[in-house]
DNA sequence: TTGATAGGCAAGTGACAACTTGCCTATCGT
DNA sequence: ACGATAGGCAAGTTGTCACTTGCCTATCAA
Protein backbone atom coordinates (compact mmCIF):
# COMPACT_ATOMS: atom_id res chain seq x y z
CA UNK A 1 0.00 0.00 0.00
CA UNK A 2 1.74 3.64 -0.73
CA UNK A 3 -0.83 4.99 2.01
CA UNK A 4 2.07 3.36 4.15
CA UNK A 5 5.14 4.56 1.59
CA UNK A 6 3.85 8.36 2.23
CA UNK A 7 3.49 8.25 5.92
CA UNK A 8 6.52 6.39 6.47
CA UNK A 9 8.55 9.24 4.33
CA UNK A 10 6.63 11.86 6.67
CA UNK A 11 9.19 11.97 9.55
CA UNK A 12 12.39 13.58 9.16
CA UNK A 13 14.37 11.20 11.03
CA UNK A 14 13.13 8.08 8.75
CA UNK A 15 14.12 10.14 5.64
CA UNK A 16 17.81 10.80 7.14
CA UNK A 17 17.86 6.71 8.10
CA UNK A 18 17.27 6.18 4.38
CA UNK A 19 20.16 9.17 3.61
CA UNK A 20 22.60 6.80 5.87
CA UNK A 21 21.21 3.06 4.27
CA UNK A 22 21.85 4.71 0.95
CA UNK A 23 25.12 6.03 1.40
CA UNK A 24 25.90 2.21 2.54
CA UNK A 25 23.79 -0.61 2.49
CA UNK A 26 23.62 -3.58 5.08
CA UNK A 27 24.15 -1.79 8.56
CA UNK A 28 22.74 -3.13 11.41
CA UNK A 29 20.92 -0.86 14.20
CA UNK A 30 23.82 -0.19 16.53
CA UNK A 31 25.39 1.11 13.23
CA UNK A 32 22.41 3.13 12.49
CA UNK A 33 22.08 4.48 15.60
CA UNK A 34 25.94 5.94 15.82
CA UNK A 35 25.32 7.27 12.95
CA UNK A 36 22.90 8.99 13.16
CA UNK A 37 23.77 10.16 16.56
CA UNK A 38 27.72 11.11 15.04
CA UNK A 39 26.32 12.40 12.07
CA UNK A 40 23.15 14.34 12.47
CA UNK A 41 23.40 15.01 16.23
CA UNK A 42 20.13 12.75 16.78
CA UNK A 43 20.59 11.30 19.95
CA UNK A 44 17.81 8.66 19.87
CA UNK A 45 16.89 5.40 21.80
CA UNK A 46 17.62 1.92 20.10
CA UNK A 47 13.90 1.53 20.94
CA UNK A 48 13.09 4.72 18.58
CA UNK A 49 15.34 3.89 15.48
CA UNK A 50 13.91 0.20 15.89
CA UNK A 51 10.83 1.41 15.54
CA UNK A 52 11.39 3.91 12.77
CA UNK A 53 12.96 0.95 10.89
CA UNK A 54 9.75 -0.93 11.43
CA UNK A 55 7.77 1.48 9.80
CA UNK A 56 10.11 1.48 6.92
CA UNK A 57 10.39 -2.44 6.60
CA UNK A 58 6.31 -1.71 6.34
CA UNK A 59 6.64 0.30 4.11
CA UNK A 60 8.87 -1.39 1.79
CA UNK A 61 11.40 1.21 2.00
CA UNK A 62 14.10 -0.91 4.17
CA UNK A 63 14.06 -4.48 3.71
CA UNK A 64 16.35 -6.83 6.40
CA UNK A 65 18.44 -9.70 6.89
CA UNK A 66 19.18 -11.53 9.87
CA UNK A 67 22.57 -12.76 10.29
CA UNK A 68 23.11 -14.70 13.64
CA UNK A 69 22.88 -12.17 16.19
CA UNK A 70 22.80 -9.40 13.75
CA UNK A 71 19.76 -8.40 11.73
CA UNK A 72 21.18 -5.96 8.55
CA UNK A 73 19.01 -3.43 7.04
CA UNK A 74 19.11 -2.53 2.91
CA UNK A 75 17.21 0.23 1.41
CA UNK A 76 14.79 -0.48 -1.41
CA UNK A 77 13.86 2.28 -3.46
CA UNK A 78 11.32 0.55 -5.51
CA UNK A 79 7.92 1.81 -3.56
CA UNK A 80 9.67 5.47 -4.39
CA UNK A 81 8.88 5.07 -7.99
CA UNK A 82 5.28 4.51 -8.23
CA UNK A 83 4.40 7.88 -5.94
CA UNK A 84 5.82 10.14 -7.93
CA UNK A 85 4.38 8.91 -11.41
CA UNK A 86 1.08 9.31 -9.81
CA UNK A 87 0.97 12.89 -10.34
CA UNK A 88 3.63 13.20 -12.59
CA UNK A 89 1.52 13.63 -16.00
CA UNK A 90 2.70 13.43 -19.87
CA UNK A 91 5.41 15.74 -20.05
CA UNK A 92 4.27 18.42 -23.07
CA UNK A 93 7.11 20.62 -23.81
CA UNK A 94 4.21 23.55 -23.30
CA UNK A 95 1.51 23.41 -20.53
CA UNK A 96 -1.88 21.77 -21.41
CA UNK A 97 -3.86 23.59 -23.20
CA UNK B 1 11.76 23.20 2.26
CA UNK B 2 10.93 19.89 1.00
CA UNK B 3 10.12 18.74 4.98
CA UNK B 4 7.26 20.57 3.96
CA UNK B 5 6.32 18.68 0.22
CA UNK B 6 6.66 15.24 2.66
CA UNK B 7 4.75 16.79 5.58
CA UNK B 8 1.78 17.90 2.86
CA UNK B 9 1.85 14.14 1.26
CA UNK B 10 0.94 12.40 4.25
CA UNK B 11 -2.29 12.83 4.73
CA UNK B 12 -4.58 11.06 2.14
CA UNK B 13 -7.06 13.74 1.97
CA UNK B 14 -4.45 15.81 0.39
CA UNK B 15 -3.19 13.41 -1.73
CA UNK B 16 -6.37 12.97 -3.16
CA UNK B 17 -7.00 16.78 -3.38
CA UNK B 18 -3.91 16.79 -5.59
CA UNK B 19 -5.27 14.03 -7.74
CA UNK B 20 -8.31 16.08 -8.28
CA UNK B 21 -6.37 19.10 -9.22
CA UNK B 22 -4.83 16.41 -11.84
CA UNK B 23 -7.84 15.77 -13.10
CA UNK B 24 -8.53 19.40 -13.97
CA UNK B 25 -6.36 22.23 -12.91
CA UNK B 26 -8.25 26.06 -11.67
CA UNK B 27 -10.87 24.33 -9.12
CA UNK B 28 -12.09 26.69 -6.60
CA UNK B 29 -12.77 25.84 -2.98
CA UNK B 30 -15.89 25.14 -3.08
CA UNK B 31 -15.64 22.95 -6.62
CA UNK B 32 -12.57 20.57 -4.37
CA UNK B 33 -15.15 20.21 -1.55
CA UNK B 34 -18.28 19.33 -3.27
CA UNK B 35 -15.55 16.76 -5.71
CA UNK B 36 -14.44 15.15 -2.27
CA UNK B 37 -17.98 14.46 -1.13
CA UNK B 38 -19.39 13.21 -4.67
CA UNK B 39 -16.66 11.03 -5.99
CA UNK B 40 -14.64 10.19 -2.60
CA UNK B 41 -17.80 10.19 -0.13
CA UNK B 42 -15.08 12.56 1.93
CA UNK B 43 -18.02 14.78 3.84
CA UNK B 44 -15.36 17.40 4.94
CA UNK B 45 -16.36 21.07 5.77
CA UNK B 46 -14.56 23.71 3.67
CA UNK B 47 -12.46 25.11 6.47
CA UNK B 48 -11.09 21.59 6.47
CA UNK B 49 -10.62 21.48 2.94
CA UNK B 50 -9.57 25.12 3.27
CA UNK B 51 -6.57 24.28 5.40
CA UNK B 52 -5.55 21.08 3.22
CA UNK B 53 -5.16 23.47 0.40
CA UNK B 54 -2.85 25.73 2.68
CA UNK B 55 -0.55 22.64 3.80
CA UNK B 56 -0.35 22.01 -0.05
CA UNK B 57 0.63 25.81 -0.94
CA UNK B 58 2.81 25.93 1.74
CA UNK B 59 4.77 23.09 0.28
CA UNK B 60 4.21 24.35 -3.04
CA UNK B 61 2.46 21.71 -4.41
CA UNK B 62 -0.52 23.83 -5.16
CA UNK B 63 -0.60 27.44 -6.28
CA UNK B 64 -3.39 29.67 -6.27
CA UNK B 65 -4.47 32.64 -8.14
CA UNK B 66 -7.57 35.02 -7.02
CA UNK B 67 -10.46 36.42 -9.02
CA UNK B 68 -12.42 38.21 -7.77
CA UNK B 69 -14.45 36.32 -5.14
CA UNK B 70 -12.91 33.66 -6.63
CA UNK B 71 -9.33 31.68 -5.60
CA UNK B 72 -8.49 28.55 -8.10
CA UNK B 73 -6.24 26.53 -7.64
CA UNK B 74 -3.50 25.06 -9.80
CA UNK B 75 -1.58 21.76 -9.37
CA UNK B 76 2.11 22.41 -9.63
CA UNK B 77 4.31 18.64 -9.34
CA UNK B 78 7.46 20.61 -9.65
CA UNK B 79 8.50 20.02 -5.98
CA UNK B 80 7.89 16.11 -6.47
CA UNK B 81 10.66 15.89 -8.69
CA UNK B 82 13.76 16.31 -5.98
CA UNK B 83 11.71 14.20 -3.21
CA UNK B 84 12.62 10.97 -5.51
CA UNK B 85 15.81 11.36 -7.21
CA UNK B 86 17.46 11.93 -2.98
CA UNK B 87 17.51 8.18 -3.01
CA UNK B 88 17.10 7.30 -6.44
CA UNK B 89 20.80 5.95 -7.02
CA UNK B 90 22.53 5.88 -10.84
CA UNK B 91 20.78 2.79 -12.15
CA UNK B 92 22.77 -0.03 -12.81
CA UNK B 93 20.99 -2.97 -14.55
CA UNK B 94 22.66 -5.74 -12.16
CA UNK B 95 22.13 -4.89 -8.57
CA UNK B 96 25.14 -3.37 -6.72
CA UNK B 97 28.15 -5.31 -6.19
C1' DT C 1 -28.14 48.85 -0.20
C1' DT C 2 -29.38 44.37 0.95
C1' DG C 3 -28.85 39.51 0.60
C1' DA C 4 -26.27 35.76 -1.04
C1' DT C 5 -22.02 33.66 -2.25
C1' DA C 6 -16.81 32.70 -1.79
C1' DG C 7 -13.44 32.67 1.39
C1' DG C 8 -10.54 33.69 5.90
C1' DC C 9 -9.18 33.72 10.96
C1' DA C 10 -8.87 31.68 15.50
C1' DA C 11 -9.76 28.82 19.40
C1' DG C 12 -11.06 24.14 20.95
C1' DT C 13 -11.17 18.93 20.70
C1' DG C 14 -9.92 14.21 19.82
C1' DA C 15 -6.84 10.96 17.89
C1' DC C 16 -2.56 9.40 16.52
C1' DA C 17 2.48 9.22 16.31
C1' DA C 18 7.18 9.75 18.19
C1' DC C 19 9.76 8.70 21.93
C1' DT C 20 10.91 6.84 26.47
C1' DT C 21 11.24 3.40 30.15
C1' DG C 22 11.43 -1.26 31.72
C1' DC C 23 11.87 -5.90 31.00
C1' DC C 24 12.63 -10.09 28.14
C1' DT C 25 14.85 -13.36 24.42
C1' DA C 26 18.64 -14.91 21.47
C1' DT C 27 23.38 -15.32 19.85
C1' DC C 28 28.43 -15.12 20.50
C1' DG C 29 32.98 -15.31 23.02
C1' DT C 30 35.65 -17.08 26.82
C1' DA D 1 27.84 -22.03 31.86
C1' DC D 2 28.28 -17.14 32.23
C1' DG D 3 28.57 -12.46 30.86
C1' DA D 4 28.17 -9.40 27.16
C1' DT D 5 26.18 -7.99 22.96
C1' DA D 6 22.22 -7.45 19.43
C1' DG D 7 17.63 -7.04 19.26
C1' DG D 8 12.34 -7.36 20.57
C1' DC D 9 7.86 -6.44 23.13
C1' DA D 10 4.65 -3.57 25.63
C1' DA D 11 2.81 0.15 28.31
C1' DG D 12 2.95 5.18 29.27
C1' DT D 13 3.61 10.14 27.98
C1' DT D 14 3.77 14.15 25.28
C1' DG D 15 3.16 16.78 21.35
C1' DT D 16 1.31 17.43 16.94
C1' DC D 17 -2.23 17.17 13.39
C1' DA D 18 -6.84 16.86 11.31
C1' DC D 19 -11.17 18.56 11.95
C1' DT D 20 -14.96 21.28 13.87
C1' DT D 21 -17.36 25.40 15.53
C1' DG D 22 -18.16 30.27 15.52
C1' DC D 23 -17.55 34.57 13.73
C1' DC D 24 -15.72 37.94 10.31
C1' DT D 25 -14.45 40.09 5.49
C1' DA D 26 -15.01 40.67 0.50
C1' DT D 27 -17.25 40.36 -3.97
C1' DC D 28 -21.37 40.06 -6.96
C1' DA D 29 -26.46 40.33 -8.23
C1' DA D 30 -30.97 42.31 -7.49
Amino acid sequence: MSEDVFKALADPTRRTILDELAERDGQSLFEICSRLAMKHELALTRQAVSQHLAVLETAGLVVSRREGRYKFHDLNTQPLEQIVTRWLRPRAPESTP
